[in-house]
DNA sequence: TTCTATGGGAGAGCACTGCTCTCGCAACAG
DNA sequence: CTGTTGCGAGAGCAGTGCTCTCCCATAGAA
């Protein structure tokens, strides 16, 4: 199917050719779903009203996705892109000599996005659609959110003089985490800073679900500073001791 | 694991009276409810197929729950009671000079009971179903649970010869946090200390999420280890330093 | 006991969903 | 110029939440 015929010299072409424009229609298939999506969220997302909004019958969206699923499934690896490419964004603006505050601009970053996309972010970190299972391909746009968080605190690391901390007795950590993984992602990081590092992207990701949820209704008034706070308190646990510009040393 | 028992406890009538009746049959069809919602979840919990499973048609369950959200709200009622009970029981059998414990107890019964309702605990701390607001009726049995873990950090104050950790400049958690409901919730616990357990409290099911929702696949491989350390690790930084019964003072 | 009001199940029906299939047209390839 | 192929239209199937009407057994009043 994708084969494109490019030795035919064909010049100026007004009308897009028939790959182009199966492309063009799956972009459109993806915006408008974001757009109803936006609206009503991801669960009560319907393939008729998409067809519908696009001024078409909704069997033709089955030419470019055989099933909801699988639609549901191009956005979701949209949006793990879209939110790492955010964060990538944000944390490059901070100098790199200031980890404490590339992990405050990469997890504000994180933040923004999902409370300016509350329904994809549900769709990214909330409860799995049931029956649903992510397919192999969106396991490495969904690493790539992590991935910002990691190389921060792994070249905080390789940056420093010092000493990670170490699993003392040797005993408490053995087998806990996936070496194989983490030798890739965080390499030259101890055991419990991996470990620790793991404990904080689920602390992010834990208070940004909480807070979009609703489940800080009643407890914390200024969540902008709450969350500043609680990264704040997480690179304690995974920066090294020097790693402050500001703070001497 | 808490299952409601509908029992009408009299004897004297062989059958049941009109209300005991409706409340008998509400009853099934929350069971039912339960039974589907554990093989298929909740977004995909039928109405139609509830009725079916009973051996009823769909239209007699409008007499009992007025749309299919307010049968999801009694169910998400029960479940945070359900859970609430279960964390409660858990905790109170560990000493209460032993905080650490305590919370470790608490914490685990919470994965615990995530781990054997998966599609309960989704529905709780999930993905919010869209356009369902939740009542004002859920928040209490919601607060239960929160209440098992901020009590036992109070407590742990309470008994201490310690001083809670302060607002060094008294400006930076001003504002922060809902001093009204926590002045209630958590009395004599010093400001950062509150801040403190909110975080724990989402770092928790953060990390309960993330393991269930499948987030951990490829870093953690042990995850009951993984979460007793994250437990551990935030305990540090909300329990009394003095708190552990046997670690000396 | 008799009468009547009420609660609740049965069933038809409406508007909606995901998905399948067939048909016919238009653009492409040889 | 002649197949072949891609794609939209439309009908149709089985499922959904929800409403409405009908009808009967029961509960409470006379």
């Amino acid at each position: 199917m994708g084969k494109l015929t490019c030795d035919t010299g064909r010049m100026s072409e007004v009308r897009p050719t028939r790959a182009e424009a199966r492309l063009l229609q799956i972009e459109r298939i993806k915006s408008t779903s974001r757009r109803l999506m936006a609206e009503k969220g991801a669960p009560g997302l319907s393939l008729r009203e998409v067809a519908r909004e696009m001024g078409v019958v909704s069997s033709a969206l089955y030419r470019y996705f055989p099933t909801r699923d699988d639609l549901l499934t191009a956005l979701i690896v949209d949006a793990y892109n879209d939110l790492g490419d955010f964060a990538e964004r944000a944390t490059s603006r901070v100098p790199r000599d200031d980890p404490r505050r590339q992990l405050h601009a990469a997890a504000s970053a994180i933040r923004k996005w999902a409370k300016s996309n509350p329904h994809e972010y549900a769709l990214l970190y909330g409860s799995p659609v049931p029956g649903y299972e992510a397919p192999r391909f969106t396991v490495e746009p969904a690493a790539r959110v992590a991935l910002v968080l990691s190389s921060i605190i792994t070249d905080a690391w390789r940056h420093s003089d010092a000493e990670g901390r170490r699993d003392e007795d040797g005993k408490t950590l053995r087998g806990v985490l996936e070496t194989r993984t983490l030798d890739g992602v965080m390499p030259g990081v101890t055991e419990p800073v991996r470990a620790l590092s793991l404990m904080m992207w689920s602390q992010i990701f834990g208070c940004i679900s909480f807070e979009l949820f609703g489940h800080y209704k009643g407890t914390v008034r200024n969540a902008n500073r709450f969350f500043a706070i609680v990264v704040d308190e997480t690179a304690n646990l995974v920066l090294p001791p020097d790693s402050d510009p500001t703070r001497g040393t």
